[in-house]
DNA sequence: CTGAAAGCGCTTACAG
DNA sequence: CTGAAAGCGCTTACAG
């Protein structure tokens, strides 16, 4: 059984090809075709179960109706999540989504640009990694909007981007934590220059200084980036279990790290929030459900998703338009979640 | 700046389109292209930065080197695993994956694969939901492979699937329960009629009666698929404080489920496992680092990925080829992974 | 060894 | 109101 094609139908129906593609694509009308035709074309289309091949109309009309959609790893609930998210949003425009994960590798991430470019993509939403900012300035100059999600490049700010606002949203954690009473408040980050992190990690230390503590190293703990799970872990246990530093407090910077330092905390039987309060930064089902329940602080992963597709479609109606506005990235407030561990 | 095409190079290189498509495609020694001409080609490609439509080669060859994989949920953490290893595994055969989500709708499902037809996918891998199996056969009487994965049709053994022994696996968890003493076993399940979850209540039933137990019905609590996340969590809860039935341990037949049974129990504050045994089918982040952790049934997620992209590129090589053998599906044996619970 | 030409399935000016 | 034809960017028999 072939697939049946345009002329196929021509054929059947008495008409050109023409005839058909105008009835096909809602031009019928436009074209003053009649009602009679349109009929018979309509009737003969169904019959057949005539598909209109996509990449015969992408290759024509240079739309693919396809947004490529870069994430770090899709396996990880975050993204997952903005992936479904930006899926359904995708969706009320008439786009499709191809996703991909970069598992954080630079030159994965390359090549993955490459492979959507290849498939005309008419869009691109990217979790950067580091030193991307070249390739994403190519694909915006061969006129292929980019808008970035959860990450940022400071120094380009022609590039958009939605986001948490992370310095806002660290800085409610660690007054809210300050206010509880806790002072010896420990961090643990992961190892990495990207921008998102290094606000987090200001957030910390500003609101230390504010109230006047000098910001101990001995209390912050930054796992390096390509640890396992095991030795990211060990980290963790170190940092709990480091006896003369009377941390009453620990911020985890990230979901994952967070998840790593319920297992310490279980392992060392620490009792939370007694011996020390917790808090973590971006939500997980393990948090609700741990005893006792993790307070953290929430992104708004559905609202980036949405803004982020939304600035894009933006974008992809004025393509071509150099003159179109810069921006600072979009910084979406993230909630405080109280829960028992604070 | 325009993309570049074949035939810039070729100009610029000053040879003919035919040329340049033979040194892209790697058939230049084939050709007997003089060593020469394919430097002089490579290097013009190299520097106009030139990337192949793909598009275009898709429509010309009729092979897109893409798999359309359809799940249930991309945002669940099942799913979003199995579908990072079916990428991971597409990718050494240099293949790429388009995913989406059903939600479990029919009419979804089959916009779906309407849409990934349309854009010409080589194969498919899907999570079907029910009633789906005309439209399955529809692709491959148009030379199209599909591979059902999780799920499968079992009055349709001319379907590939890769999936986990259901039935062995809730026998195993079962037999486990019986051994550690338990004997008034409370079932929460998901009303569906698809086979994969049958063949997991039949597990429960042909267990008990092989123990000469009668199934008590109200044991057993069948949650409406649409329910949403407030009354599944209610009918858990009833089952769980129900007077009169004496439950000692309970089966969660999903990691949903099993997901709500930990809420309701820490709600209903019932001691685990003194009070009440808990295993669960399917493992999550959450049943590891819960206390007491939570014994379950694992399912083989990367290796089911890996032989539905092996099963599906085996498929892929003999296209055309009507005779290929009709397989039951492939049952992929899950682990017991005993923890505290039980 | 290399080039000219057909054709994949569409869309869209252009002509009548 | 409808059709013939060009062209999107490729691949691939065919010819020389």
């Amino acid at each position: 059984m072939k697939k049946v094609s345009i002329s196929d139908i021509a054929r059947k129906a008495g008409v050109s090809v023409s005839t058909v593609s105008f009835v096909m694509n809602d031009k019928a009308v436009k074209m003053r075709i009649s009602r009679e035709v349109i009929e018979r074309v309509e009737h003969v289309a169904r019959e057949m179960g005539y598909r209109p091949n996509q990449l015969a109309r992408g290759l024509r009309t240079g739309k693919t109706k396809t947004i490529g959609l870069i994430v770090e790893n899709i396996s990880n609930s975050f993204f997952a999540t903005l992936a479904k998210s930006i899926e359904d949003e995708a969706k009320k425009y008439d786009y499709k989504v191809v996703y991909c994960s970069t598992d954080n590798d630079e030159e994965k991430a390359r090549e993955l640009i490459n492979m959507l470019s290849q498939r005309q993509v008419d869009g691109y939403i990217i979790t950067p990694t580091l030193n991307l900012s070249e390739d994403i300035r190519r694909l915006q100059a061969e006129n292929k909007p980019v808008v970035l999600v959860d990450r940022y490049f400071p120094q380009h700010e022609e590039i958009p981007a939605v986001l948490v606002d992370n310095y806002e949203g660290v800085s409610r954690g660690m007054e809210y934590l300050y206010d509880k009473g806790y002072r010896k408040i420990a961090l643990v980050t992961i190892e990495t220059e990207m921008a998102h992190m290094k606000d987090r990690i200001r957030a910390y230390s500003d609101v230390l200084s504010r109230h006047g503590v000098q910001p101990d190293e001995r209390l912050v703990r930054i796992v390096p980036y390509n640890s396992d799970r095991e030795s990211a872990l060990k980290e963790v246990l170190q940092l709990l279990s480091a006896s003369g530093t009377d941390i009453d407090a620990v911020f985890f910077l990230t979901n994952y790290l967070g998840v790593l330092g319920i297992e310490a905390i279980k392992k060392l039987q620490i009792k939370v929030p007694d011996q020390l309060a917790v808090l973590c930064f971006d939500d997980n089902d393990i948090f609700r459900l741990y005893t006792p329940t993790i307070s953290v602080i929430r992104q708004p992963i559905e609202a980036i998703g949405q803004q982020a597709v939304s600035t894009l479609m933006e974008r992809l109606k004025h393509t071509g338009d150099d003159a179109y506005p810069v921006h600072a990235p979009l910084r979406l407030e993230a909630d405080l979640v109280k829960r028992e561990s604070v």
